[in-house]
RNA sequence: GACCCUAUCGUCUAGCGGUUAGGACACCGCCCUUUCACGGCGGUUGCAGGGGUUCGAGUCCCCUUAGGGUCGCCA
């Protein structure tokens, strides 16, 4: 079945020895609105994919014809964003500055730079009979009949005229203004940048036949198209700006890592088969094809976002893994520069494998950074009650005695403790862990009490002691 | 209003005429256990509805319903 397209078949299995000029060209063609959907980085990385198993060559351009809200800012959320996640494009604006520096020979890469070209294409259009003024404007004469469309993704579209378009088919590709309109540029940069395939949403689908008809009016084939299924909110609606989870930047603020969200974005609308879930960029690199993408709208799932997360982070590697807890904590207002490294790397180590996101790192090992733990006053009411009392203060004649207070040192006393008084070792866990941390849940009592020290700890259970 | 796309557990998906409809997240038990996680075992939950085609339909066709998209001098 893969194989109703004989031309991509021939293509893809033979992408080693295909020359050059037959290599796929794709693009990423976002605006800059000082946001990057998430939606858009999902196309970024579908286009990505698709250049990097056909070993084409993967395109930034900046759509930047609306002056009035494009700032050098806006482009950078979105270079940021793209390098965030690893997305490298072949070709494209190195800095965010429209006239700056870029890569590639199909510049320039920013649409508020391409001006002339537009107006020539324009003018060859108005010359031909194929566009006209209308007020000011300039209409593009649009055919009347149905126009088919055909999707890599989708199969075959007939696209008909709707009852709107029935009356006034002509569409307008120069504003008034002077200013051309998106449907005219887009195509105009596509088909002088090679695009070989437009990996776009799904939002475009209907759109496209304006998209062929140009083409078809400059002469020219136009590309294939692959539009992708969209991704909605968990309960099905448009996911908007304002959602939960819309926006990339979100992510990496809330302590995702890139690696997880790249993963987790695959696998909306595609898959490994095999009953994968975690799998490597590269193979998803490797099995990556445009056939195989599913046509229905997919629903974004934060929790198993953050389920992937936690298993990047369990196999992620020290001096990353450190370097990201680093981070988080700074972010979260605490400074782990004024503790020695050691203890530091030692304290992280203890977290590993325990939280799903970095965001939550502050609030499960922060008491590692603080001079005093707060204590959870509800907990304390539970937990510090008198009869507790009596064990503690056992406990604590038995830990100060040990040296060195190692986690099997501490461990054994705990054990020793509760057997001589006739209790389950949990009984002396709990008001201990409660005097270090300060809350029910966290790393391992002995490990963490370890790496406290014996001072800081015995200063603890004072502490709680004094409460009971 | 018209046009287009879509439809398997709550969610992401496997399935491409014959399956006890598989996996993952989530959820619920049990086990492990110094907390929380992890891990292990088990469980609840699904082919939107109706017609066809066929010996046989989640798989093919049609209709309905539902969801999404588009019809701009927005991109």
């Amino acid at each position: 079945m893969p194989c109703q397209n004989l031309g991509v078949c021939l293509f893809s299995a033979s992408v080693k020895t295909v020359p050059n000029i037959m290599k796929p060209r794709v693009r990423f063609a976002p605006s800059p609105t000082g946001f990057l959907h998430i939606g858009g980085a999902r196309t970024a990385l579908f286009n990505w994919l698709y250049a990097r198993h056909t070993g084409g060559t993967f395109i930034l351009r900046i759509e930047d014809t609306d002056a009035a809200r494009n700032t050098q800012e806006a482009v950078n959320v979105i270079l940021n964003g793209l390098r965030w996640l690893g997305l490298d494009w072949d070709e494209g604006p190195i800095t965010a500055d429209a006239t700056g520096p870029s890569k590639g020979d199909y510049g320039p890469y920013f649409q508020s730079q391409r001006k002339e070209n537009y107006q020539r294409r324009v003018e060859a259009l108005l010359s031909r009979g194929l566009a006209y003024e209308d007020k000011g404007a300039i209409r593009f004469r649009m055919t009347r009949e149905p126009i088919l469309i055909p999707d890599l993704v989708v199969g075959d579209v007939r696209r008909e005229l709707t009852d709107r378009e029935e009356v006034e088919p002509d569409f307008v590709i120069v504003r008034s203004d002077g200013e051309p309109v998106f449907h005219l540029v887009n195509v105009i940069d596509d088909l002088e940048m090679n695009i070989t395939h437009v990996i776009r949403g799904e939002d475009h689908l209907s759109n496209t036949a304006k998209h062929i008809a140009l083409f078809r009016a400059f002469g020219v084939e136009p590309p294939k198209y692959a539009h992708i299924p969209l991704i909605l909110n968990l309960d099905g609606t448009k996911m908007s700006k304002r959602d939960k989870g819309a926006s990339l930047t979100s992510y990496a603020e809330e302590g995702y890592s890139p690696e997880a969200v790249v993963n987790y974005l695959s696998l909306l609308g595609w898959s490994p088969k095999g009953n994968r879930e975690k799998i490597p960029v590269q193979d998803v690199i490797d099995l990556f094809d445009l056939p195989q993408i599913l046509r229905h709208n997919a629903r974004f799932d934060l929790t198993k976002l953050s389920w992937l997360n936690g298993e990047y982070i369990r196999d992620m590697a020290d001096d990353r893994f450190h370097e990201l807890c680093i981070h988080a904590l700074a972010a979260a207002g605490l400074d782990t520069g004024v503790y020695p490294l050691d203890y530091v790397k030692a304290a992280l180590d203890t977290c590993k494998g325990k939280f799903k996101l970095f965001g939550e790192l502050a609030g499960y090992a922060g008491f590692y950074f603080k001079e005093n733990v707060e204590i959870d006053p509800q907990l304390a009411k539970e937990v510090f009650i008198p009869e507790n009392k009596p064990r503690l203060e056992r406990l604590k004649a038995e830990l100060s005695k040990l040296e060195p207070f190692t986690h099997e040192q501490v461990g054994a006393t705990f054990g020793a403790v509760a057997k001589e008084l006739g209790i389950k070792t949990g009984i002396l866990v709990h008001p201990a862990r409660l005097a270090c941390c300060g809350k029910p849940a966290g790393p391992s009592l002995y490990h963490l009490m370890a790496i406290l020290g014996k001072d800081r700890c015995l200063d603890c259970i004072d502490k709680a002691l004094d409460q009971m």
